[in-house]
DNA sequence: GATGAATGAGGCTTCATTCAT
DNA sequence: AATGAATGAAGCCTCATTCAT
């Protein structure tokens, strides 16, 4: 939101070697994960020596907060991208899936690399829900309140769906990471079956 | 399935003992994960000496296993159940949703104990997949071939509902870890939701 | 020398027990080192507990003082075997070449488990010396002393001629040690070649 | 042998400290014993903390290894000094003894501090043998080999007479190690003597 | 700013020894 | 006397971080 200055050529390649760090960090810690990453590993990958990563970050936490903010970042950037209600709520649901399919194409390492941290650090945890989780659960929601207020939805809490589709993605995600061949490779056909199912009150479903 | 022979004393102890000490580090490893949990802290939270860790398990990584193999066995022990054909699909689903509750209800700790690890470790994951995962997956599928079979769905394919509703459960479980209140207090509302919407074919939902 | 009073059961059993321990140990360590070792290899080998081994002897030091006590013992019974004069010094040598030969066969895998330990271990290096290499030095001695008062021996000192025969069987028993071929093979006609040379004023040498 | 290329800074740096820790450990090795040496204490003695040793050397028993390599190259350099065939073979074992005097003094601590690993460690004592003994035996067996075909030496085997070298030179080091006064104080006048005796068809020994 | 050697705290693990049974 | 589980001291090693060059 906050318009960011131009920033001069200083700040470009200062720019430039934070977004190569965490390049680097982030495909390391999702496959070795944050603790089994050395800043060794971290500063060999990004092509610099150890002592410069900390010019750059100050500590190697700092690499996860780095992600997060991208993460972050981006998660403001797609949203208010405007979910037309004009949709059915079918057609809705298959644009989120989709959406959230490019989101997983560039962003599926950095997400990966912090996952599994934040599931277990109760601090990175709670900005990841506020920041990323939540944000995403309020825009769906307002998004069927609309549908709900149009009468496009009956007997549904907006807040419900929200939830439900919420879940839904994240859980194909999941499963995605786990290996699962199947949404690996029809997540376009697992999308439109779970947008035909997905869809109350939806009569083109 | 395998009959286990009655145990003796000294078998009943180690059992205990091995029991005991899962307990403490599946606690541990859910809270601050499984590299912030040092050996130390196991053993004091399960109230003997680190030594007497390496006594029943062979290091720390074992408890790992060990925490998964204790899953793996609850997966087999609910599986299984028979889901009977007779109820509708929606009462189908509502049923695996509160079957889950159940399961987390138990087994949450270890759950969440490893599910970090799962996602950065290839081997765990790949175990994980293959004893706990596919096995849900595949009898949900058979499940939903019969109701197929039974005219019960249509056009529905058996493999991506199995998916779908894994995919709804895994991804509500990773909403309530990462402390969404609504989830977290209405499970049982969200659940009937979830019911009604993703019952193709079902009159009744 | 000190006449041991009959040993009642009890005591003969204590005794085997302590015989059986040391047989375990000794040759435990002469294949994998003291420090290598640990005395629940030492409790398997022997056949018993950890703990009972405890009660056999005070700790782990204490097996590798047993186990030069009985060498020290053999080497007590070993000498004044008489060592007559009248062999001339080449029999002389070969006799003893011969004797150390038994010797080894006899208390190798105690000598070769002790031995790592002695030349990194100030206070056994010097029971060792003591009570085992000296003794046998000034047997030698003695011998050497008096072939030179009978006119065996012109112009050799019989202390240089004691180091240099017990250098030359140590040495042999490190070359074997060692695994040389021809040493292990060969000792008796090595013996045969080493008493042929090293006989000073030996006419028949 | 190997063409050395001139070391830069950095490589010398790298090799003084290498130096430095190796120099620390078999000092420590040779008078507390490989087992007994901590690395903690190593470190203390070359003078910079624990961690710096695993820049230099991978791990403890690494040490070992680089100690045997220097001795290893010292025996290569050794070696080839070529043993004139004109010096009588008395002449020649005295020189022999000299010479090993002067390697103990210089590879002393070294020495000692493997020997004891040596005895214990199958595949350390194989690149013992290998590597220092093996070549020494060869080289001196060639030179009685000359010797025999010169007629110097009737009716001895070349090969029993390096081994029986060898022995009493060893045999020699492990009396001195052992402590006993007369071969630590007397090495010379003992090596008088011995090469006085051992001079099979010496007409001047 | 860049480097990478040095640091040292702290983790996992082993193992001699003890002691309740 | 025999057992073997429990203990905890201590060792080796890793690695995030610092700092002199």
């Amino acid at each position: 939101m906050s318009e960011t200055p131009p920033l001069n050529r200083r700040e470009q390649q200062v720019a430039a070697r934070r977004e190569q760090i965490i390049q680097a960090a982030a495909s390391l810690f999702a496959s070795k994960g944050f603790h089994r990453t050395t800043t060794r590993d971290i500063a060999e990958a990004a092509g610099l020596s150890e002592g410069t990563l900390y010019n750059y970050y100050d500590n190697k936490n700092d690499l996860l907060i780095g992600i997060m903010n991208m993460l972050s970042a981006a998660q403001r950037m797609d949203m208010h991208l405007g979910h037309p209600v004009d949709e059915s709520p079918g057609e809705f649901l298959l644009n989120i899936l989709e959406q959230r399919r490019e989101y997983i194409n560039e962003y599926g390492t950095m997400l990966q690399s912090i996952l599994s941290e934040i599931l277990v650090d109760p601090a990175l945890r709670h900005r990841y829900y506020q920041e990323i989780v939540l944000p995403g659960l309020q825009d769906l929601e307002e998004n069927y309140q609309k549908r709900l207020e149009m009468g496009q939805l009956e007997g549904f809490r907006p807040d419900f769906l929200a939830r439900i589709v919420t879940s839904l993605i994240n859980g194909l995600y999941v499963l995605e990471v786990l290996g699962d061949p199947l949404v690996q490779e029809q997540w376009a056909a697992l999308s439109q079956a779970a947008a035909g199912m997905l869809s109350p009150g939806d009569q083109s479903g």
